[in-house]
DNA sequence: GTGAAAGCGCTAACAA
DNA sequence: TTGTTAGCGCTTTCAC
């Protein structure tokens, strides 16, 4: 194992097609100017060699090392792991990496990771977490190489691509309006989380400043516990809208336990569309897609724009969330869901 | 923004100190032989201008990059992703990044990101997966690099590192078994399922080849069909080790449904401790973890140790799993769960 | 103890 | 149309 075969350079390519290097080097790179016929005897040479240039002594001249750093503190991966994808997949075919940088909530561990990224002197960095409303442990401010924020908060003057929390929510309240439901209420996570704030606002637009929203924190068990709280003393809403897949379980499955019919009696929408979540609850369960890998490939195109110099308009982008329409709210569509 | 100031260079660093590059060179490589003065001086100077050294023109003249590759097929990352934390983690503080190479499981996707390791001349590849007994659609068999495989399945002669699921299994069924359970039964995912028939080996030795095994799929609703099916017609058994913390959960919930006290009457264990299943199971789920950001770190240090040339015993490394108790089984014990 | 010079593999002026 | 040459920023003999 482990012999490292001679690599071949350029200067084996050049020899082998009779050329000099800096012909070599012009065939295989489509600049200068040559016979179509050396052109691709060089490429010939190269292919049966099986020549590939040296990144690094590329990027030593180019001072560009077609790699991006890409930074996240959601160790988890349940909101940066798609957008991980998108990223990749934006970035591979046009032949750039991508360093992942795990930084938990460290301060010390975001500095190890920048400046090894700073050292191998990364096109770009592109920030991402587990929380829109939260900045990165790094010091991204004054960096010599552009940044974009993706699903991480930044500096006003960043470039910034959001999901679209409002339309989401939005779409989730008018999709139980459409259905005939008129008691609406909304259950989600702790005030003080940006999309939480987000979400509702959006849902009382379209239900009305009566409609009650209920704050808590983004487990199974508070939707149990605001089920409680809606159904003890009474009827309770005909439509819930709820502010992620886990609330909205618990609440499913606290109708179930008390006789509530989902969706004849009541129709159920989360948050996130986490495959885990939304398969598994009875009946699988209608919720609203923030489409993060979308956001991931968009966030590395513009990364790519940056890097090369081209002008990006600083600001946040709002990227638009897809209804993914299951049982749980009645009037069934195909699932399409993603993860 | 992005007006890329211009990088301080070593000899910069030399000018400063007022010595010459090599001396520069040697002082901040603690190389060479010089008075403590002269080297004071240099890092001082360094330290002063910030130098970063660039690391193309070393990885020019090392033949050697500090990155490695982490190839993966889990675009979920259920898996894969604190196998990543994990050799992030152990690389990161050797100056060692990590390229993320999602190939989902397309192998022409496999191939572009295999073409642009090699070109960026990573020292080695990481290969983890979501499924431990297959492959990854690349071809990494005769590489110039070393291979680690963790968590995926690699040619016989391999450096390969597993979980010890039939360890996990063993503890798990002997937990239920210390605790006075002696009807045992195990459901788990599809035969064909490498981590399914260990687990079922496992579970036999323990509790006897008599004791019912159900294989299905990974799915909460097969574990509410394997409780229909245990307990209709009849006493179901007091204790249940399953595949995963899913069908774990649907067999609770179902329990549960049917009035069924669990602990009291049935203790029930999953496999995986994923952290959104096992925290919202009533009651929390005692589940086995597999240490996965263990097995990352140590597959950081293998290939730490393979690339610079150290000789690594090939073969499988089984690690140990934890049995994580919660209070789905009698007998309580603190938290320790992971995800 | 320190420095001059060669060279890692490639690209880009500039000659020929 | 092709080739010669000078670096990119660093490390490393080998003289001094």
């Amino acid at each position: 194992m482990t012999v490292a075969a001679e690599r071949t350079r350029l200067s084996d390519v050049a020899q082998r097609a009779g050329v000099s290097l800096a012909t070599a080097s012009k065939a295989l790179n489509g600049t200068g100017r040559m016979t179509t016929e050396t052109r691709q005897r060089v490429q010939h040479a190269a292919s049966e060699l099986g020549f590939r240039p040296n990144t690094h002594a590329r990027a030593l001249i180019a001072q560009r090392s077609f790699t991006v750093g890409l930074l996240t503190n959601d160790s988890y991966g349940r909101f940066s792991m798609p957008v991980m994808s998108g990223v990749s997949e934006a970035l591979v075919s046009k032949g750039v990496s991508v360093f992942m940088c795990g930084v938990e909530n460290d301060p010390e561990l975001g500095r190890i990771h920048l400046d090894a990224m700073l050292d191998k002197q990364v096109d770009g960095i592109i920030a991402t977490g587990k929380r829109g409303d939260r900045q990165l442990p790094a010091e991204l401010a004054e960096l010599p190489i552009p940044v974009v924020y993706a699903f991480s908060k930044g500096p006003d003057d960043a470039v910034t691509l959001m999901p679209d929390d409002a339309q989401g929510a939005r779409e989730a309240t008018e999709w139980l309006r459409r259905s005939g439901r008129r008691r609406l209420a909304h259950v989600t996570g702790p005030e003080g989380f940006a999309a939480a704030e987000v979400r509702a606002a959006a849902f009382r637009e379209i239900a009305g400043p009566d409609a009650p929203v209920l704050f808590g924190d983004w487990s199974e068990a508070w939707g149990h516990e605001a089920a409680a709280r809606l159904w003890d003393g009474g009827n309770g809403p005909d439509g819930i809208f709820c502010g992620n897949d886990q609330i909205a379980r618990g609440i499913i499955d606290a109708l179930r336990e008390r006789g509530v019919d989902v969706p004849g009696a009541v129709g159920v929408i989360g948050f996130d569309n986490w495959g885990v979540v939304v398969r598994a609850t009875r009946p699988p369960m209608t919720s609203v897609d923030m489409n993060l890998a979308e956001l991931g490939r968009q966030a590395g195109r513009l990364i790519l724009a940056l890097s090369s110099g081209e002008d990006v308009a600083p600001g946040i982008r709002h990227l638009p969330c897809s209804l993914v329409v299951r049982e749980s709210c009645g009037g069934a569509g195909p699932d399409r869901m993603t993860a």
